[in-house]
DNA sequence: ATCCACCTTCCGACCGTTCGGTAGACTATG
DNA sequence: CATAGTCTACCGAACGGTCGGAAGGTGGAT
């Protein structure tokens, strides 16, 4: 995940963190050694140290720079009053969804392994990670109030959705023959249908980016 | 999870596993030592070697009974020709969350900790987890077919499906205020609303441009 | 009834290996 | 010479696992 858009090649530090999102995803946090890593990077086990403090650092400063990326997308987004609020959920899943499957070393090391952070790096943590969920859940309960949706519990459709999001990345293997796009807005689709929007139909779901 | 209704006290080797299952869950596989789990279980590290030949062995055996306790149950379900696809897959997702809340150290240990049996162990997993997902994939696949379903992707209804329910393993905690019964006709419901039942439940989405 | 052989279950001590992490020397660049 | 970055060498602790044997019970043979 390259932080800002530079065209030079990206530093040590850099190069650590990915590789050990990539790792952490694949092999686990705790199945992941900081050996594992210095070998898949192409250093020495004491070079990582140079970079980063602890191995519980690195964890935390992959899962802050996911929800650095991903939060201020999604509030925006949930903040466009001008839509109904089945209309931002629709499309901050699909933002969810489609970063889910871009980033989603990234997004898997934030949605699995988080819980393997020790207890000073956890409280900042699951502070972030509830602001992130609270986006979601507060449009469901809206949508619950306003008798847009046809669901009653939010904290049990919340639970629903976002879990089913976190399903895909464990699931998803990436395949020539889906866009991201296409994926994210099945998933989102899924999730409204789910939730379930009564009274009149709106208008038929319709495909976007072919 | 005990294996027949035997009145006495459990011996020493389901012992074992029951405490494994919960700290596999809670620690993970990889975060949780034999000397953490004989501690638990309240004997020494060796005596556990008595009971199962490698830590491996253990979380496999886990995985195993929980597969054995759920397979033939969805299967048999999904089996009741009198009933419509939907009303079919319905009860099977109830089935499913159910025991998911009921067992959920075990069920946890299956969905999540899966992926770290060693690759003897693993063909075995991967091969009964295939089944009993298809399980889901086929009723799925076959209300497709038959346009009791708007959607249109099977494996990508499967994988959001599953994917929810397991979700809920991981961010369910017990509160008194709802029933496993309960949660898991919400969730049940929510899943077959997002499959979209065509004259059923018409409920269609609104896209938004982006 | 006593003895003995056996079996089950558990334990203390220990094995080699790997773990996360550290100290300090080296090297390249400015 | 100073700094950044990497290295070799090493640390104590913890890891999964092994081994020989102790404790206690059971069932025959005497």
């Amino acid at each position: 995940m390259s932080q800002e858009g530079y065209p030079s090649e990206p530093g040590t530090g850099e190069r650590i963190r990915d590789t050990a999102a990539a790792l952490f995803r694949q092999e686990g946090f705790n199945g992941t050694s900081m050996q594992d890593l210095a070998t898949a990077v192409g250093i020495t086990k004491s070079s990582l140290y140079y970079h980063y403090a602890s191995k519980q650092a690195l964890l935390a400063d992959i899962i802050a720079s996911t929800m650095n990326l991903v939060i201020p997308l999604v509030r925006e987004t949930a903040a466009a009053t001008d839509l109904p609020v089945s209309g931002r959920l629709h499309r901050s899943l699909v933002l969810h969804v489609e970063e889910s499957i871009l980033e989603r070393d990234y997004v898997a090391c934030f949605a699995e392994e988080g819980r393997y952070l020790s207890s000073d790096f956890m409280a900042i943590h699951q502070e972030k990670k509830d602001q992130y969920e609270r986006l979601f859940r507060d449009m469901i309960e809206e949508g619950i109030d306003k008798d847009e949706f046809l669901a009653q519990d939010s904290a049990l459709a919340a639970m629903a959705i976002l879990g089913m999001c976190d399903g895909l990345i464990r699931r998803y293997r990436p395949t020539g023959d889906r866009l991201p796009n296409e994926i994210a807005t099945v998933f989102a689709d899924t999730a409204l249908r789910g939730l379930g929007q009564p009274g009149v139909d709106r208008v038929a779901v319709t495909e976007v980016a072919r």
